[in-house]
DNA sequence: ACTTATTTTTAGACTTGTCTAATTCTTGTC
DNA sequence: GACAAGAATTAGACAAGTCTAAAAATAAGT
């Protein structure tokens, strides 16, 4: 097993692979090409590439499936990220939502020790400002049983099981809406433009939700 | 103005000629050549490709200088170098020794607030863990009245504030005789023939430098 | 099932940054 | 001052990663 060092687009497109995976059940070359703002034919050459790197098995006009190889490195390059976002929210004191442009830069700094030494840094964290798992070295993950309403999709029926970071604000906005731990919702529709979300208690009618306050809200299926 | 972002490969120009002026003077084709582990032709296809951006002027057979344009750029990388190296050895916990290559990574992360919010979590260092000055946001950085170590004589008692143009090697040879930032010595006697010097420490017995290693030590009377 | 629309791939070109080999310019020596 | 040695530049090639345009394969509607 030899450690080949990846182009920063190679691991870019791995990444892409697994979170599209990971949400839609598969990868397909358009999808990709629209995550990372390129063009499906040079999604097509590289799948090429990286399939005879066997990092990943390239059904051509099916789609891309990581190898374990491959997703060992998917791993990694997610333990990298969020081990930088939880460095820039915890320690400079960076928004949770302007972190991500530059993680997507630090992540791809190569060096096993820095990651290390980062994550020690850091209290060895199990998730990442967004809520998210971190892997550990080994590309383990601690699943939550919860997971934030913000990263749902429409369809999904799920029930709050906490509200995170709250504020008076927030309870009394939570309040005004009928919501309370224990709510069950279903997922109608999330829109790309402002990640708002429409949601429809089991007795009530259907609301939106900006990302801000689903963010908060942390969620377990029902 | 507008700020045009440098890649990597330009970054990385720039910055050696501003250390190759810095040291000798001129940054020649060949130095520069070397410095960055290429061969001369694509030095001076860069020279070329810089001096239309006006980065710099490229006197041909000559050699090349930083416009003030340029001079901006190399004290900004500088900035980010230095300030990730003392985040590496104050917070991580990494040998002042083993901290260029990762710096070389980090320094080329693209976020003016990153830098920023670096630089005030650390407690805005003047100085690195090498002793070299960190600019400030504009560019401005604080001299030390120092002088190199290969310029005092017997009788004169220093301490160690900065080594210049340090690689690896010359780190673990002061590593391994006990010289550090801060350390004090008295020079003793200086050899006529080879400019090596004898100098002790406050603490145990006097050993022997070549004018090779001590033209690299700045030190500050003490 | 047939035809059309969509997706994916292929083919060929361009850019960036590098290289080798050949050429041109500068300099130091006699 | 001529000429050899060394330094710098130019010319031409190549690999990586991207693009556009065209061809091929798949999916979808009736």
């Amino acid at each position: 097993m030899k450690a080949v060092p990846l182009t920063r687009s190679e691991e870019d497109h791995i990444k892409a692979i697994h979170t599209l995976t990971e949400v839609d059940g598969r990868a397909t070359t358009n999808a990709i090409s629209e995550r990372l703002s390129t063009k499906a034919s040079s999604v097509s050459d590289m799948l090429k590439k990286l399939a005879e790197k066997k990092l990943l098995e390239h059904e051509p006009y099916y789609g891309a499936k990581l190898t374990v190889k491959g997703e060992a490195v998917a791993l990694q390059l997610l333990r990298r990220h969020r081990l930088w976002e939880t460095f820039l929210v915890d320690r400079l004191g960076f928004g949770w939502d302007e972190v991500h442009e530059v993680a997507e830069q630090l992540e791809h700094v190569v060096s096993e020790k820095l990651v290390d030494k980062l994550e020690s840094y850091l209290g060895r964290p199990r998730f990442d400002p967004h809520g998210d798992p971190i892997p550990d070295k080994s590309g383990k993950i601690r699943q939550r049983k919860t997971k934030r309403l913000d990263s749902c999709g429409p369809g999904e029926s799920v029930r709050i099981a906490a509200v995170s970071e709250t504020t008076d604000e927030l309870l009394r906005l939570l309040g005004a809406k009928g919501l309370r731990i224990g709510t069950t919702l279903v997922v109608q529709e999330v829109q790309a433009f402002d990640g708002s979300m429409d949601v429809k208690p089991k007795s009530g009618p259907s609301f939106s939700l900006s990302k801000n306050v689903s963010h908060h809200l942390q969620v377990e299926l029902s």
